[in-house]
DNA sequence: TTCAACAAACCGACTGGTCGGTCGGTTTAC
DNA sequence: GTAAACCGACCGACCAGTCGGTTTGTTGAA
């Protein structure tokens, strides 16, 4: 009994879930009507509210579960490189990858994390510092191997998001070039970044970074 | 009589503009209250309505009128510069400098954005890229002086003040560094990241990059 | 096998509080 | 005298959340 009628109430939840996933990519925090999720759940409002005490839980659901998918992501792509630098790079693909083919996603990580009053602040900033932990942890690992030079690795995480962030938004917003794009030269800015050589087409053909 | 009641005019304006540049600062665009910005600015809600058509123009003009400040700034600060890499850096220096010292202002600017329903991403776009052509010309400038090599300065400006976004969110949200104190290093991370010779304390001291 | 008893899941009309915006009226300035 | 500036009680649309009720599924005793 209680066996498979959790698994139906998983399936319930993962149905409201992504229902709710759209109309809120679509509409924004606020914007978006429980009601309207429910006609596209075929559920009514009161069912969902069986599952989901608030329209603010279900919208952290939301995101929960698009971050978890998110930093498994870049987490099994880093795992596939072989160095602490193009592991971080590997990251940072993974993600400008899938954010640049789902646009739903990108919109809603990237820009409603501040559409809730000052409510979505910490929920928002924690999703953030997972992906930098992921993006630091290799950075970390390189300068320990001796890849790269000393320096804030903290810091250098959030840069690299923060500008990811920006070329998305100005993808989404102004119709600007899709971020796997500009993939290329944006990795190539950032790894300069951390005075890592940049390795252009052939790896030989890089830059180094001396004491003069 | 309209020159003197046109100055009235635009300093109750003016007055206006500064109570609902608190309350927006403080609250987010949903949950400041037109009653609010009435009562911190000693007036009625019909005499606000009698200024600005509604909430969301006086909305549109706080923001307009904090982005002018902010690019007269940093077009100052990149003007005293004396090489073009030098002025972006300037312009970073002096926008970072500001956001620094006015919580209310970066809250406004770097989050408030995307609190309107999509609505305000226009206006949120509008205003990063008049900060984005400050750094950009000046990056144009250095690659036409042969400062640093050729590379999308567009991509470059975006780069910039996409991490500045993050950083000052991290400041923000998370209690992390005020961006002033990290801004050093900061510099050195997105002067790096457009291949330039990155100066330490002492400009002579520095680092140089070099064709292996 | 049947069915009463119970609970889990779901329904959807309704409520209650909130606020942006209005408007007829009053004050102030020239 | 009159028009710009201001007042503030009021309106009405909006919508998250509620709640009494119905359906569906499970259990276990007869």
């Amino acid at each position: 009994m209680s066996q498979s009628s959790a698994k139906q109430r998983s399936q319930t939840r993962e149905r409201i879930l992504e229902s709710a996933e759209l109309v809120f990519a679509d509409n924004g925090y606020h914007d978006a009507l429980v009601d309207e999720i429910g006609r596209r759940t075929s559920m009514s409002k009161g069912g969902l509210y069986f599952h989901f005490p608030s329209k603010e839980d279900l919208f952290f659901a939301v995101m929960d579960r698009l971050a978890n998918k998110l930093v498994r992501r870049a987490e099994k792509a880093a795992a596939k490189a072989d160095s602490p630098v193009a592991a971080a790079e590997a990251a940072l693909g993974a993600v400008v990858s899938a954010l640049s083919k789902q646009k739903r996603l990108a919109r809603l990580l990237v820009t409603q994390g501040y559409s809730m009053g000052n409510a979505f602040e910490k929920k928002r900033t924690e999703i953030f510092e997972r992906f930098a932990s992921v993006i630091r942890s290799q950075l970390d690992a390189a300068v320990e191997a001796g890849e790269i030079d000393e320096l804030d690795t903290g810091l250098a995480a959030r840069v690299w998001l923060g500008a990811v962030n920006e070329v998305v938004v100005h993808w989404l917003f102004s119709g600007g070039p899709s971020p796997s794009e500009t993939a290329p030269e944006l990795k190539r800015l950032l790894v300069a970044s951390i005075g890592a050589p940049v390795t252009g087409p052939k790896p030989e053909s890089g830059w180094k970074v001396v004491l003069e």
